[in-house]
DNA sequence: GGCAATGATTAGACAAGGTCTAATTATTAA
DNA sequence: TTAATAATTAGACCTTGTCTAATCATTGCC
């Protein structure tokens, strides 16, 4: 049952950190894992929610520090979709998303079959980082 | 020159809110003046600043109320690209953004040419609400 | 026109997401 | 083991956006 490029075991996590040039802290270890070890996109305040269940043992700065980190260094990937928070993905093969928009749930959309025609040329001298495309849905019963 | 569907002149704005069930008043008819007037997407502290440019006359209050009541009445559209602020967009006719990521500027893509295939099924019970393509920019000479 | 009743605006307090700082603590290389 | 460097921390701080209770404008009606 793979679910992830990484492995989920906590073993694994301090050798996959450091082959993307990460120093692996018990708080790093830790936070890969919650993102890893699951198929879901989270806010930051539910990351830190998570690893502090038992007992707090991660600030919110640290939380925030990691993010960036792992952001920077391409583990994860960002979801901007909601006005008031972010989401991590730790998916980082292209796909794109369904997003309800009432209940603020995000789906992924495997981008591998999507195909987008007739997009105007770039502005001269830009290239392109990346399309995201979001598909917003809600429940055809509500008005 | 016409740049959008509605005239830019202040003498027709309020015959224009009140078609849209909006009572026309001294500072609603301002922020739809910034709003329509020009072809930019706005946040609201931007907005916020140039009705005020001369002397205060709209609290922060009245411009977040004002941009919601003119969402909820489909005057205007959010474009949600960055984390920190969201944008307000007096272009309602369907279209996509390219997103400078450096300098955050935004520019439209008409979505009339724009054609998405191979997205999967809606999930059961579920209908689109819209389909946002975001295609992020940079300069090609940056890293 | 004048006058309630209703709706809009206001200043400022508040809330939440996210950043920053200076001090402490952990990791690392030798 | 140790010195140097890097990571973590609590909490102050900033910014975007919301809320509240009081004031002010708009409107329909006589």
């Amino acid at each position: 049952m793979v679910k992830n490029e990484y492995s989920l075991s906590r073993d694994n996590l301090p050798e996959m950190l450091r082959s993307h040039g990460i120093t692996p802290t018990h708080q790093r270890i830790e936070i890969a894992h919650v993102l890893f070890s699951r198929q879901e996109h989270l806010s930051a305040d539910q990351i830190l929610a998570i690893v502090n269940g038992r007992t707090p043992e991660t600030s919110k700065a640290t939380v925030y520090n990691t993010l960036n980190l792992f952001l920077d260094k391409k583990l994860i990937r960002e979801v901007i979709v909601d006005p008031s928070k972010v989401f991590y993905d730790p998916n980082t093969k292209p796909h794109h998303h369904f997003y309800n928009v009432d209940s603020g749930e995000l789906m992924d959309i495997d981008a591998s079959g999507v195909h987008i025609s007739g997009l105007p040329p770039l502005p001269a001298g830009m290239a392109t980082e990346g399309v995201d495309v979001i598909v917003r849905i809600r429940s055809s019963s509500a008005s």
